[in-house]
DNA sequence: GATGAATGAGCATTCATTCAT
DNA sequence: CATGAATGAATGCTCATTCAT
């Protein structure tokens, strides 16, 4: 299996790479770390990856396809409520990953990212759209909003819960977040 | 007033130093940038300063210090909501120091800054805890679930206008936010 | 012919390497420059040539055969005018080699060169001192000076013609240029 | 004297650069090179000069001002073959920095000089251009075709003498080639 | 307090070359 | 003969920091 050899290189790589840019950040991680990580070579590490930045653009893009999947369809089969409690799932299952996407976003490494994400961002947005139209109950909040209301509590708490700071447990925490999302886009909730 | 002199040009280096973290990061600028911007020599910058962490770190304290004045009170006086309002009008009013503090937030920086703002952060969860604990009509959240519900839709909404992604204008982005905070904390609006 | 699909191949690197050479210099060339230009591959160039200097040096020496064939021939022919004018002749049917050999010449080529040559300059030194020797209208100069006198107007303006920076023709330059070799070296023009 | 301090250590950098560079050609020299030879640390190179290639252009724009100085004054003073005769002294005088001018020009170290030479490059054409239409047995040669038969010899004599090659003395060469030049330029002498 | 030349460790990246297929 | 992934030594350059003036 050729492919699977590559793909463990590769991977190998990434993982080398996410770990040192949680423990040091992105600009402070040398190649050196993520050589001595992996185990690849220097030369092999650019001939995959073309530079440091091409690998922080890969895990980032990697990450948010993999963050995106799934997401729209818990909307779909559970609403606001599912969609929280998805958020809380995925990014209790993938702490790493999520601290990487949601904590330690940098603009050079998003900016890097932003073409190769570009149709899959514009799908995600448009899905989510589309079901907030087709939604009866659900307040016609703009993008902006509806993202903030639903999603910040949850990334909020997420942001302490990823650096250690959470007295709540993930279970619970999931029950009042999606409660507050509820309760801020339902059409009655509002006064 | 010969402290003035003084005073300006601490200024100075720490307004080019925030325009650069804006703009390349903290890793990324070089007291070279910093000297260019502020006029300053490199050896007065390290005299005022002592390094690029320093100039990082007092922007931190300054900026955390001038965002929680005024907050605890904005509590007391209008509640939830208000605290809230206050959150959006101080990061629309603050745009930069915001961006530095709530979207651009480094570890290290945070780290090099904890000891400093240790009393000040124990105060300011002191007043929040003991105002919940004050209120009737505001659920007993522990203080994550509390400042996840009530201050992260905000924190989200503000990550998107200073990003120039918001649809939605400051004023009625508050009235949302502080209805869906309010909402998700009061005590009859959880089932 | 298999053998020419060989040649072929050898060909397309000489030919690429030479373009990247005069473009860039030899020691910023690169073997994928000249991969990318061939279309072989890294494999293949390696296995042809074994190194880059084999590649600059089997140019080299292919040039400076290909230069000297002929130029002992005119010499005999046509005298010290005709030796002039078949370099002029020479350089300006083949600017591409002529600019390799004569205004781009590296030591370190030479170098490797030179035992390859070696019995071909020989043999091209003794042949224009016997025909010296054999003339009667000819200043029995050291083989420096001659060469000097005789080809020296000749390279320093194929150098301008090579640079773009000629404003004679080839034609009237080749005249003048021969002229003014043999006026230097006939027994009567010197005082 | 501070200037002289100054001084100093730039003319070791250029110093060291020179040696290197006739000695392994400007692109395999290293800055390593350069610092162990002058003694200067990497910082301080980079501090004077910018970048290898920097090094590289103040060593051709300062020679060239060297070598041009006294050219014209020579020409005026001693005619065609007074400016061969100077052309060979200063060659044999400056026999390093003549190879670095003269034998080893490089393309990209000549662009990175051409604009701060661009003046002094053009006086010198001016002056020789006048000096040619001012005199009355001088033939009106082109510019191209003056330098080629006029410096032609003398240059391709120096690189023989420079590569350690020529068989003749610098005193009898520049006679006989100064004879050369003066017999192909005076108007008597063409047909 | 202010200045800026000097330092040198450290880093991203390149590239000639090898070799298994 | 051809291929191209892998290797890792080598290099140009940056930049935080120091310190003499």
């Amino acid at each position: 299996m050729v492919l699977a050899g590559t793909t463990d290189r590769r991977k190998a790589i990434l993982d080398a790479a996410l770990a040192s840019f949680l423990e040091k950040g992105v600009p402070a991680t040398t190649i050196e770390d993520v050589r001595e990580r992996s185990g690849a070579s220097v030369g092999s590490i650019y001939h995959h990856y073309g530079s440091k930045e091409g690998i922080a653009a890969a895990l980032f893009v990697d990450g948010m396809r993999r963050y995106q999947d799934g997401a729209v369809e818990a909307l779909r089969r559970a609403g606001v409520r599912g969609f929280v409690r998805r958020h809380v799932q995925w990014v209790t299952d993938n702490p790493e990953l999520a601290t990487y996407l949601f904590t330690r976003r940098e603009p050079s490494v998003e900016q890097a990212s932003r073409a190769e994400l570009a149709d899959a961002n514009r799908a995600f947005f448009a899905d989510v759209r589309e079901w907030i139209a087709a939604q009866g109950d659900v307040q016609p909040l703009p993008f902006d909003l509806f993202h903030a209301v639903v999603l910040g509590p949850a990334q909020e708490w997420a942001r302490h819960w990823l650096a250690g700071n959470a007295e709540t447990s993930p279970q619970r925490a999931a029950r009042v977040l999606a409660d507050a999302a509820w309760s801020a886009v339902r059409k009655e909730a509002t006064e």
